[in-house]
DNA sequence: GATGATTTGCTGCATTGCAACAATTAGTTT
DNA sequence: AAACTAATTGTTGCAATGCAGCAAATCATC
């Protein structure tokens, strides 16, 4: 069911417990086959951005992960952070100062379009080959190398529009 | 030996005098044009990005226009970014939280994809129709109302790569 | 020059992000 | 299990980015 035309917004209606749960186990797998740990606090960020379906702001993340009386220190989410970026479970949204998790399987090195809605907040992950051949042609025509392409849509989602 | 093929990265011998006049002379008459106020504040934030052509950051840019002792608080200089970027002349980098003078003369909406060479900070510009309508109809099949696209490459420039 | 709108100055602060070192925990070896 | 190494987390502190709110100055128009 993956891979084809892969969900590129949530729908409202879809079942968010199982694809955090399922979002959740692909990282576990994916950490033990690469000898990394996925360790409590990074779990604990990961679960918010899932969670949350939405970018959230580290600090924002601050607030959903401490709970109980003890809340972790800036310091402590961003490493949190630096690792599931490092580990391609979660992306940053440059133009938000913001993260979300990664619903989708992909490499590191695919390439990604975020479609950002401006009214509800959500993020749509396009994969499309594509834009990522056509960008890649306009900058080696320029003489340029590209490496990691940031490309972030402000907009109305479909749902917002009234659909 | 430029002029089809727009200069996408302003190459090291061009005539950097030349260009920034140019530029500046065509912001000038933009606003006229407009009834808006190029007033000396704006002016110089427009004059420091144009003299650096690369990104400069806000502080930075208090740095270069307060030579004389007083140097003007960081609320002006985003004061006058704003007006730069609403009135196009001006492009804010959002992976670098950084501003760069733009040096085309497209309209607002036009679609821009920049090139960020990670070794000397050069940013080349490039305006690409088809990267527009890829982008464009990936996010309309996604049910999505696109408005401003921000295309940010990192990567190596031709000219770093030792042409 | 009085009036209203725009722009700038000023004070203060919120947000984002990370450095540096100490303490802890996990994994490995003897 | 003790010792050792590497990775992770805690703590303190702070740098960088960005803007709100109000007062003062400037501009445009009558």
């Amino acid at each position: 069911m993956r891979g084809m035309a892969p969900s590129v917004f949530p729908t409202p209606d879809h079942d968010h417990g199982r694809c955090t749960a399922d979002a959740l186990a692909h990282a576990e797998a994916l950490c033990e086959a690469r000898s990394q740990r996925l360790t409590p606090i990074r779990r604990q960020v990961l679960e918010a951005l899932l969670t949350s379906h939405k970018p959230l702001g580290a600090y924002e993340i601050i607030e959903l992960t401490g709970q109980e009386g003890a809340r972790p220190a800036p310091i402590t989410i961003y490493r949190a952070l630096d690792f599931l970026i490092e580990n391609g479970l979660v992306h940053r949204i440059e133009s938000r100062n913001a993260f979300i998790a990664c619903i989708h399987n992909h490499a590191i090195s695919d390439f990604v379009v975020f479609l950002i809605c401006e009214r509800c907040g959500a993020v749509g992950e396009v994969s499309s080959r594509a834009i990522g051949e056509t960008l890649s042609n306009a900058a080696k025509a320029a003489g340029f190398t590209p490496k990691a392409p940031v490309v972030e849509v402000s907009g109305i989602c479909a749902h917002c529009r009234g659909v």
